[in-house]
DNA sequence: TTCAACTTGATACTATGTATCCCCATGGTA
DNA sequence: TACCATGGGGATACATAGTATCAAGTTGAA
């Protein structure tokens, strides 16, 4: 099994996709490299107070879309962001109690499912895995 | 792997819990119980225009906690409903193109999960998986 | 310099739920 | 049977998450 620790380079990552990296987007872009765990767009929205609501959403989309950002479900279904740090196919385990996200990879997980794809009536086209914990030393009250 | 095809009775398993079986929440329970696939609450409250949305949702709610429905995530993150027919710990694959969902289970899933779980830190509490597919015979038509 | 294309914030709107209200049905008790 | 407490129901207001629209500002290329 692999963790991710490494920090991702929002900035570049948009402009690599030819994206204009304009002040408000640099600005999230910044903020969220710093972030650690989820986050929601309603924190990021009251932490960059000068940055539109309709700008942070549409900047997330388009971090979403780059595939640096992950939209994932909280146990509740209520959605959390998170800023992810492998390049490649992974999955998130979520603290139910801090909100912390943490993203890990297993070979074996992906030959099992695939090896589970197969057995289903039909193409696998995607998956989803999400695990939700109550992390090690966790400061208890969960972040909105 | 194994995968459900029986019926359940949801109207028994509200009385089982000791909720009341208003004319209301039978009409909901007796349509889902015929229902195959996923439904949204949109669909309940047209298909049944004499209960209101607020008791679609309450009544829904009661079923989710009951255990006898699944609140699942289609890939785009919107949500979808699902009577369960199992009555364990199973997972869902859902088709991307007309919104069929099925349930399937594997104990190997189980038992990796459970061997990852020990690796991460902290506390497993629960976990989900949805598989995205696109069906067999699929008739191409989302339904929403 | 000019202009088209893009981006922005504000705001309206949609979707998905939840909370509140007041009324009705039920069921237990006197 | 009358009374009353409880719970459920529909309507509606509200909350939250996100998208669409729009007018105005920016940018970059010609």
């Amino acid at each position: 099994m692999e963790f991710q620790t490494s920090h991702p380079n929002l900035t570049a990552t948009l402009e690599d996709r030819g994206i204009r990296v304009t002040p408000p987007r640099k600005e999230i872009a910044d903020l969220l490299e710093r972030k650690h765990g989820g986050f929601t767009i309603e924190a990021l929205t009251e932490e960059l107070p000068s940055v539109g609501r309709a700008t942070v959403y549409r900047t997330v989309k388009l971090l979403v879309e780059a595939g640096v950002v992950c939209k994932l479900a909280r146990m509740d279904g209520s959605r959390v962001y998170s800023v992810s740090r492998a390049g490649h196919h992974h999955h998130h385990y979520l603290c139910i109690k801090c909100g912390a996200v943490e993203e890990f990879s297993a070979d074996a997980v992906e030959q099992l499912l695939r090896a589970i794809g197969t057995g289903l009536p039909g193409q696998v086209v995607d998956h989803r895995i999400e695990m939700y914990v109550i992390c090690d030393y966790c400061p208890v009250k969960r972040s909105k």
